[in-house]
DNA sequence: CCCATGCGAACGAACGTTCGTTTGTGTTAT
DNA sequence: ATAACACAAACGAACGTTCGTTCGCATGGG
């Protein structure tokens, strides 16, 4: 297979880029087609609409954090590694798909109600997860007793979604170093 | 005057309100007359574009954050107070202003590139203030000496921004005591 | 009487989407 | 090996709608 067609992913991914650069509603389907070097029509033979193409990516993003918490939750030893783990998941889902995490981050509030609010639950879950480790920490006495999670998670949740915003991939900090730095960063508010 | 007509500064405080909500580009002029109750087209007597009334609420915005940074870069004493001021100012800021702040934080990539570097101008001297007061408590000791006072800069108005995302005005805490739990934290993070 | 305000029709352009057709490629039957 | 077929991918025209904006006209308070 020589030929290079597009395939569904390929529309998929030129719409995470294009949706993330410009807001879904300043794309249009043209634009998306001129992206991948054919006609806005032509895309039709990939995918039903325009709104199904947010859908996939922005439930793309919440699956990547999803599966980043899921991982870091089964990390053992104290709440500080674990806490630690969902930092560096955080930021490697950040920095390896940024096009989706600013779609997921910024238009999921473009989608239909249905699909808004499988989203937003499903990032309350991922926070949850935040959550339940800092109380982890607070009970085994890593944690300050005064410390709020609730509170906390968001605080933490803040600095690593803001990530999109500010990272760009030349940086002089590599990814270690950068979730290291939050890490430290963070921590120091709850212990 | 009995009348409740309309006047430029209610188009663009709509504007402010429906661009926050939905975005710019989610926006139709038609939407914004409804807003009011009028037509769309009628909108044209306070305003020459739509584009216009993007600039003035974002604008809006980067004064809004302008002044109170210099504001706060008067209070006498230590760095830390300083820095508390710049917090207390931010909070201020979002919750007295929460669709210009929205507008401004998330649609300034919206705008023609001419105004877009002029608002990334004002952004980056607004976090110059708090690099000064960080780098000035590193100098007087009162922060870690091998703080950054550009990556703290970053952290802390992460934290401070996001709160447009997540704070509403039902909540429990009230306004002095959200900026305490958030100087407190980000501060924590310094010493 | 003026002038700001709003109406309502209209403009051309762009929008998301549909449709019939063409193109190229891999598979199957001869 | 070649001819016939199937099928996914892309084209290009066209659809109805909505977009930002313009324009001529009505109206009512200072």
């Amino acid at each position: 297979m020589v030929t290079a067609r597009n395939t569904r992913a390929d529309v998929v991914a030129a719409a995470g880029r294009l949706f993330a650069k410009r807001g879904y509603h300043g794309t249009s389907m043209r634009d998306l087609g001129r992206e991948l070097g054919l006609l806005g029509s032509s895309l039709y033979a990939h995918v039903d609409s325009k709104q199904d193409l947010l859908v996939e990516v922005v439930e793309d993003g919440a699956r990547l954090f999803q599966e980043s918490a899921r991982s870091a939750l089964t990390v053992p030893g104290s709440a500080l590694h674990r806490l630690g783990a969902l930092v560096t998941g955080h930021v490697d889902v950040v920095l390896s798909h940024q096009d989706v995490v600013r779609t997921y981050l910024n238009e999921a509030r473009m989608l239909d109600d249905d699909h808004r609010a499988r989203v937003i639950a499903a990032r309350d879950s991922y926070e949850q997860a935040f959550r339940e480790v800092i109380a982890q920490g607070i009970g085994d006495g890593s944690f300050r007793a005064d410390v709020d999670p609730k509170m906390s998670s968001i605080f933490i949740l803040s600095v690593l979604n803001a990530l999109e915003r500010w990272y760009r991939p030349a940086g002089e900090l590599d990814r270690d170093a950068l979730a290291e730095r939050i890490a430290k960063f963070v921590e120091a508010g709850l212990t």
